[in-house]
DNA sequence: TACATTAATATGTAGGTACATATTCTTGTC
DNA sequence: GACAAGAATATGTACCTACATATTAATGTA
């Protein structure tokens, strides 16, 4: 009987998968224990344990010390957003990228820059304005705040030629990241900035990024009309 | 010297991103093989290969059998978006679930569908739309495709009842999801469905799932005015 | 030089052992 | 019964070894 084959941790993730998909452990469920299992599909406990993972990672299951492993009650679509420098997502798409600084100065956070850092204070940032084209038309209006505590050095980079969201990715790596997605009607300024038309509808981004606790920057990019973010893979 | 205490796979993972801030490994760079890292580090070579599959995955280096690991030409900004089944996401905000049908036939694929698929022939889908309710006001209106040759079962299931976003999510779990989002001006249909004002804007997703290479379903949500998706992490 | 074949090599995985850690469960005391 | 202390236990991690696999690099042949 007990074939001694390998498993691939994929192999066992799908059967583990199968058992929830027929029913056979329903959500709220508890699922028997890595050791059991892996007795069970003639596999090592590592190879269940990489197997659970994978379908923790991927929102089908919960697992806790001692706890277990239960079947996720509300499953969820889970969907990895990749953002890329807006420079070369111009670029990849065949443009010629340009960037113009708009604005710059050092500024107390305004209560939504507050709320999205988690501040109960003002604080002094300095606020960079600036718009990335494609082949000369606006692509991405970006109004970012910048803490001088965390990134000190931003005060002595020229934004003029080095635009923050390169020089930030580039240099700041991050613990930590929110991200908020919504769509908002063009306001006169957006028609200036954007060139769109007045009650156009535009796909804002807003991102903070912290790394461990320290405040990184808190950003609100409004994308051109008809733009689109998309996750591949 | 050699001190063997053990490091934990964030201490060496911490420490790699290290080398990469401090520019000691710039983008583009080759780093060394798992195994010189290891001895460097004073740790076994899975930990450092631990390590750098957490770095792999947030984007920060690239890692390719024989070829090595690189860190990363072009940083990202990677966020996972977590979209909860619409009835979840009304009931957590506190107000009540309601759910209508408002549509539902078998119809060949429109020319977006199959680009979303990837055929190049129509085929025969079963068409559902429908609109999900918080408090009775609308919420999100979805627009579905389903395949009838991947999920012959939706055909016996009372969708005027079960909604099929419900139903599909907690009996189709999926191996691939694409997902495009963007904001698009309320037209006159979406003015009687969502109630959104002539002109408004709107948050769209679009989301297309698959299971190994069988389609199951497309569609197109239309979220109500001012709505919000984000991501906690 | 061009191309196919083979060898070399860095990452990926499976299996195993030992221990760490976070909970939950049990037990004892008042 | 309430609460604290300690035992039990499932998952998480660290370190090994041995192989698998995907590529690149080297080599041979026309």
């Amino acid at each position: 009987m007990s074939e001694r084959r390998r498993h691939s941790w994929m192999e066992i993730r799908d059967s583990i998968r199968g058992l929830i998909l027929n029913a056979t452990y329903g959500p709220g469920d508890k699922l028997p224990r890595d050791e059991e299992l892996a007795l069970r599909f003639g596999c090592a406990r590592s190879t269940v344990h990489r197997a659970m993972r994978d379908l923790a990672q991927n929102g089908i299951v919960e697992r806790r010390r001692k706890g277990g492993t239960t079947v996720r009650r509300d499953p969820v679509t889970r969907a990895t957003l990749d953002i890329p420098i807006t420079r070369l997502e111009v670029e990849q798409r065949g443009y010629r990228y340009r960037h113009r600084l708009i604005r710059q100065s050092v500024q107390d956070t305004p209560p939504a820059i507050m709320a999205n850092f988690g501040f109960s204070e003002p604080r002094a940032m300095l606020r960079v304005e600036a718009l990335h084209l494609a082949d000369n038309r606006p692509y991405i209006f970006e109004d970012r705040w910048i803490s001088l505590e965390t990134v000190p050095e931003i005060t002595s980079v020229d934004l003029t030629h080095e635009n923050a969201n390169e020089w930030l990715v580039r240099n700041r790596p991050y613990s930590k990241c929110d991200l908020r997605l919504y769509a908002r009607t063009a306001t006169a300024s957006d028609r200036d900035m954007l060139q769109a038309q007045e009650g156009e509808a535009l796909f804002v981004m807003e991102r903070t990024t912290w790394i461990d606790a320290a405040p990184i920057t808190s950003l609100c990019a409004v994308a051109h009309p008809g733009y689109q973010l998309f996750t591949q893979g």
